[in-house]
DNA sequence: TCAAATTTAGAACAAATGTTCTAAATTTGA
DNA sequence: TCAAATTTAGAACATTTGTTCTAAATTTGA
């Protein structure tokens, strides 16, 4: 793996186990035992760091999507597998989540990135609904008005659960995951068929 | 107003509007146009300010529970007006729900600070929930379970709503508790009578 | 093979930041 | 009223942090 990578990863590592306050790139550089000066030869700016593992996660979020394109969610156990593959993703870039609002004024990219994001899960989200209600598995005869706040409230969860849990149970893992998606799917209890 | 005060107060506007990041004690003083040095002869350290903003908030936050106990809640309109000032009080502490976090493993009181707050909602939740109930409003089937959910969704909402409304409609205002309201409501509105 | 391009280490710098120190100004209260 | 307590300003300090600079080491590729 080139400098440049490794970089990227043991800065993930990092900003994830000690938060993103404490991390400082002479931090970063000592950790994996190179120089300062060659960090900052490879990334010129400190937000260069956090702007690239910002664009690893939308990456990595387009790859679900695509997936989710080519095998759509048509159960259930579809549904429970997309939720955990989520849950996967934002907990492996969770000091993004954790530092989400202040990341976005101090690199404004990353808050245009992110609106990008939400239409491309809103267009998606849409997809699966219609998917589970041609399938039978949710009821038809919910209004849009309540289908724009359960979206709403799918994508809060979503993206600040890992918050939530950080500041009471602190579940890890595999309990985690347990949790999450039974919040998740929650939501959608009522809805069922 | 004294210093002390003052110091508070003007510190809570500028993490507000800036952010705990940009934020500094000296900015602090030279904004309420104070020696940097007589700031911290009333807080020795950067955290007993945040920590005493925090204290603020629970102490309002008590307030608010001492007044549902003396009248409960028993119509969606009283809900409703509890929901409000829930939002205006979030609002008004924003920066520690931006930050929660990372202000928590800072300045680790804050979060056996947030734990207790977070029984004493779930103990006011639940006796709100109670006379709803017996007032025939919300229907008395739920399995424990799911009330569980319920909790956690109601709290997960209240706490990250802020951050999640910055990132992407950024709502102020009436418009924002419009919302805001609504996404609290529709978690309950499967659950009525 | 060897010159050019690249990567790297480490010193150095400037700015910022939290905090302390000192001495003056102000307030308090007996 | 005046001595003691308090508050205040501003200089000073140590540390940290992001970043740059320089020169050496290493790699590349013609």
């Amino acid at each position: 793996m080139n400098t440049k990578n490794k970089i990227l990863q043991v800065a993930l590592a990092l900003y994830n186990q000690e938060g993103i306050r404490s991390v400082t790139t002479r931090h970063i550089a000592t950790t994996m035992g190179i120089s300062a000066g060659n960090l900052h030869y490879h990334f010129k700016h400190t937000e260069d760091i956090i702007l690239a593992l910002f664009e690893q996660l939308t990456a990595a979020y387009d790859t679900i999507v695509q997936n989710l394109s080519e095998h759509p969610v048509l159960n259930l156990a579809e549904l429970e597998a997309y939720i955990d593959s989520s849950f996967y993703l934002i907990e492996q870039y969770r000091f993004i989540f954790i530092n989400f609002v202040e990341l976005g004024s101090w690199i404004p990219s990353i808050r245009e990135s992110y609106q990008k994001l939400v239409s491309k899960r809103e267009q998606e989200f849409s997809r699966l609904f219609t998917n589970l209600v041609n399938a039978n598995v949710f009821r038809s005869d919910i209004a849009p008005a309540l289908l724009n706040s359960l979206v709403r409230q799918l994508f809060l969860i979503s993206d600040f659960w890992i918050s939530s849990n950080e500041l009471t149970a602190q579940l890890r893992g595999e309990e985690a995951l347990l949790i999450y998606r039974q919040d998740i799917l929650s939501i959608f209890t009522p809805y069922l068929q």
